[in-house]
DNA sequence: TAATAGTGCCAAAACGTTTGGGCAAATACT
DNA sequence: AGTATTTGCCCAAACGTTTTGGCACTATTA
């Protein structure tokens, strides 16, 4: 009954065979030629010391620590960023990995201090972060290790890396309200210069013209979370002229346009359709009515991402980068309805 | 001009010393006499080679990895637990200390895989986090390293813990509405099994009697979530004597009573004042008027486990457990002024 | 000059694995 | 019976450190 601090010595010991033969047995490695009785005597003898192979020492030895990096810029304020970390932790854990994580606030300096610590560390990969969707200048230091790019890419694509289909996401929203009939939509847009802006735009203006409505500017708006959204849609609705409908650029702003919303005595859906982005859930499951919005694929991302480091990792660099476009799901709640003269 | 790939034997050869004395200058072992000079040679050695010691080596050879493990239920759906991981991470690499993150999901079989993936990585210690504040039953396996409950006491105060002042908080809030000449306070209440409930609810009755007022039952209504928060509060602002002022258990649930009370046309905080729970930022920031609330000290939580898991470590498993209890900030925004019947 | 003390460095073992190259004994062929 | 083959196992080196216990010089003292 070993309290788990049995080396392969004491178990060599007690199955009274050498420690290369328990390593054989332990291992299962292929073209040894081992009694099957001895194997019985290895595996009972692991089992009953509470045999665990010491990680370190197996790591020193083969050039696999199985333990991952992933490094992001902040993990703080972002709420939903940490299903990213969790669909990675999750897809590693599957295969045998765990997950350092480190944060450098945005910091150079810190950053490559935490990159020299992960590295010092061997870890066979690093998962480079992002807390939002942007384009990235990634460190000389790693060129020292197989990378994949979370919610990130990199000028000149050479690391692999995965993203949300912002396009397809403003697409799939518009597309949503155009379906019910809604003629003037709404853009409640930001106004940071991001990917997801002139993305989620496109994405907008095609599924406008896929539906035959003209791009009107003037229904085009930028702020930024609630505070913005509200002032966005209060501009929006206080005209003659007002959209039935509203595709804010996240959830918050959309918490900013329930507001105006209720302030100028319209109901949602009723009078104005809202679909949000992000789904935040305490702001989306928290509005009244709930908020019909698009998801960020943050979960998947972080699986993807493993999935593909551990392809790297096995494949030498040799192997093209990939880039993927993850899907953004619609999230169906209650914000969204035919406007009023279509009834 | 080493890929950083060099080892103590290539400093050794170039700086034509052994690595013994390589090993004792880089490391300024005391006791160790060697020539200054020799030392020059060494640290110029190493740093033209960007020499750096492998930690899978040293933690085998010293019995120290500098890794900790941050073992928590579940990361998912709580956004402000983050900030718990931020804190933990930060103070851990001043340390030179890297966190490895799991997450069980609440899955005991899985805990208890992961804890082991832990162990066998040689972690020197544990933190083991709940993502809101619970009493656990910590399984056998945490015996194996020290060990610091984040946001979780377990029964028998066996091992360290640090937990935010709920009683405090919760007295804080009142007071705060109390002092502004707040009679009728009512307190939108969580319904779960949890230490925080009955720990709130004192701090709510002291802070009550401290400031002369009987407790009412009546005014306590429980729920969950912003649509709790909806109902409850509608039904508390629904009769004839109703509350001046809401405290509310947390931030997602003033969500709802914001709803409610503009529903039921009660300008916060002209006609209501309203305190949450848990600075949600999201939810606090993005509500108008602002959210006045208590934060939890989760980052301050997380810092504070890791120093005194570090204190653990060194001064090995003899030192009484220590259980800190750590303050909630009022977060004062625009939802609480006097009530009118005092202007 | 010889004993003593101090200085500067190093060899080797150890941490717990994996792995290439063995070598005896058992079995199969001629 | 003698050789070839197979079976079953093990020795020892290596991974990159830390650390103990020296050893060979030089400088000091008597």
């Amino acid at each position: 009954m070993g309290a788990g601090t049995a080396s392969l010595r004491d178990v060599a010991e007690l199955a009274g065979v050498s420690i290369t033969t328990v390593s054989h047995v332990l291992n299962d490695v292929p073209g040894k030629r081992i009694a099957a009785k001895t194997r019985q005597r290895v595996r009972s003898a692991a089992a009953q010391l509470e045999y665990r192979p010491n990680k370190l020492a197996q790591g020193l030895r083969s050039q696999r620590s199985y333990s991952l990096g992933f490094v992001s810029d902040l993990v703080a304020t972002t709420p939903y960023a940490v299903r990213m970390v969790l669909g990675a932790q999750e897809a590693a854990a599957n295969l045998g990995y765990l997950l350092f994580l480190v944060t450098s606030g945005g910091d150079q300096d810190l950053e490559a201090q935490q990159l020299r610590a992960l590295l010092d560390r061997q870890v066979d990969g690093l998962l480079y972060a992002s807390m939002f969707h942007r384009v990235v200048e990634p460190p000389a230091l790693l060129e020292a290790a197989p990378v994949v790019l979370l919610n990130a890419r990199c000028a000149d694509g050479r690391y692999s890396s995965v993203l949300p289909d912002e396009t397809g996401g403003a697409w799939a929203a518009v597309e949503e309200l155009a379906r019910q009939g809604h003629k003037r939509i709404g853009f409640l847009h930001n106004e940071l210069d991001i990917p997801a802006r002139s993305l989620r735009m496109r994405g907008y203006q095609e599924a406008l013209a896929a539906h035959g409505i003209d791009f009107d500017p003037e229904l085009v708006w930028c702020g930024e979370d609630a505070p913005g959204g509200y002032a966005a849609a209060r501009e929006l609705l206080d005209r003659p002229e007002c959209p039935t409908a509203l595709f804010c650029f996240t959830d918050r702003m959309a918490m900013g346009a329930y507001q105006a919303a209720q302030e100028l005595g319209l109901r949602i859906p009723h009078d104005l359709s809202i679909v949000g982005f992000d789904d935040q859930e305490v702001v989306s499951a928290g509005l009244r009515p709930g908020l019909t919005t698009m998801a960020l694929p943050h979960y998947e991302m972080g699986r993807w991402a493993v999935t593909e480091l551990m392809k790297r990792i096995d494949a030498g660099s040799d192997v093209p980068p990939t880039h993927a476009l993850l899907d953004c799901p619609l999230v169906h709640r209650e914000s969204v309805a035919a406007p009023r003269e279509a009834r």
